[in-house]
DNA sequence: GTCTATAAATCGATAGAC
DNA sequence: GTCTATCGATTTATAGAC
């Protein structure tokens, strides 16, 4: 199933993973081309199509793994009794996901380009599935202002992580700030 | 300086404008060729380029009016003291100009579509007076939590508006939602 | 003010050599 | 696995008739 590894450290398809995450996130999936996302990387575009199949298998690839991450997330929630208890597991389980293995940097462009993810298959997946969250939190007789507040309660592990711009914040502020203020949101 | 106006009612220039905001907020703006435009509007292509020079002047005319608004608001804030009454009175004059002439969908449309919008000069001003927001409300040597909270606080309001999906959340339970959670945020 | 026609550039994707 | 070369489609924008 696995491709050989070369011995020079990360494989041309994960440096191509890497540098087109970088570019979507600058400038937007849509104006970015793979001649630039090539030429960052110092092939030609056709060297692109040896180990993607489109641009769009491109993106695919980058939600992958936090999606089957998320899908199991909520699956373990759905069965679970909707108590404020599960609610303070879930967000706790929740910004360790964002922040393994720096998923959040997916989430971030995801959010920052939501119209042109939706009409990619993997974009609107990942939109289902937040919308998931959302009525997992806050299932249907939900007050209006509760509602609201669960809602922020994820969006503040978002907004810790890449809404704040001040670059004093460290990590470990970010985590234990958006943990905070989410827990208190979902009470 | 203004163009005398035709008996058919709305200008084709306002037209245009409304049509291309609901391809824009539907599509993205770097995926809505102008030819969708003017489809949709049952003119060519040609004929938008007597109203707009270019592509990017019909996304900066639907920023204008709320730009300005903005600047007007974000200037009185400045000239308040910091106090928790400034805070409150700026929350809910925000809340007002978002909902007055449904300025919530070109904010809507921006918070979806913010990569391509920043290379453009109107998208890279929003986004600093959005900044200049979260300066007002925090300043300098605010804590972290309290810091997130506060920019939790504009974002119920966008949150109230265009974030829940829930088709039976009317105008006023989205209005009065969004208020009543922004200003226990910023207290 | 709107049209037809077209210029000039760029894009995603493919063929085939090496 | 990467290259050169190119195809076909689409884009923004313009010229000029009406």
């Amino acid at each position: 199933m696995d491709r050989p590894e070369p011995a020079d450290g990360a494989s041309t398809r994960a440096r191509i993973q890497q540098v087109a995450l970088e570019l979507f996130s600058e400038r937007g999936y849509e104006a970015t081309s793979l001649r630039e996302i090539a030429e960052r990387l110092g092939v030609t575009k056709a060297a692109l199509y040896y180990h993607f199949r489109t641009k769009e298998d491109i993106v695919q690839s980058l939600f992958e793994d936090q999606l089957a991450e998320l899908d199991a997330l909520i699956a373990w929630a759905e069965s679970q009794p909707p108590t404020v208890e599960t609610r303070h597991e879930f967000i706790r389980r929740y910004a360790d996901l964002l922040q393994r293995r720096g998923h959040f940097k997916v989430l971030q462009f995801f959010q920052r380009d939501q119209l042109s993810m939706q009409k990619h298959q993997v974009g609107a997946t990942l939109r289902s599935r937040l919308i998931a969250v959302q009525r997992l939190l806050s299932p249907p007789g939900t007050p209006p202002v509760v509602r609201l507040r669960r809602s922020l309660a994820i969006i503040a592990i978002h907004t810790a992580w890449f809404g704040l711009e001040d670059p004093d914040f460290t990590d470990d502020v970010r985590r234990e700030a958006g943990l905070e203020v989410a827990l208190e949101l979902v009470e």
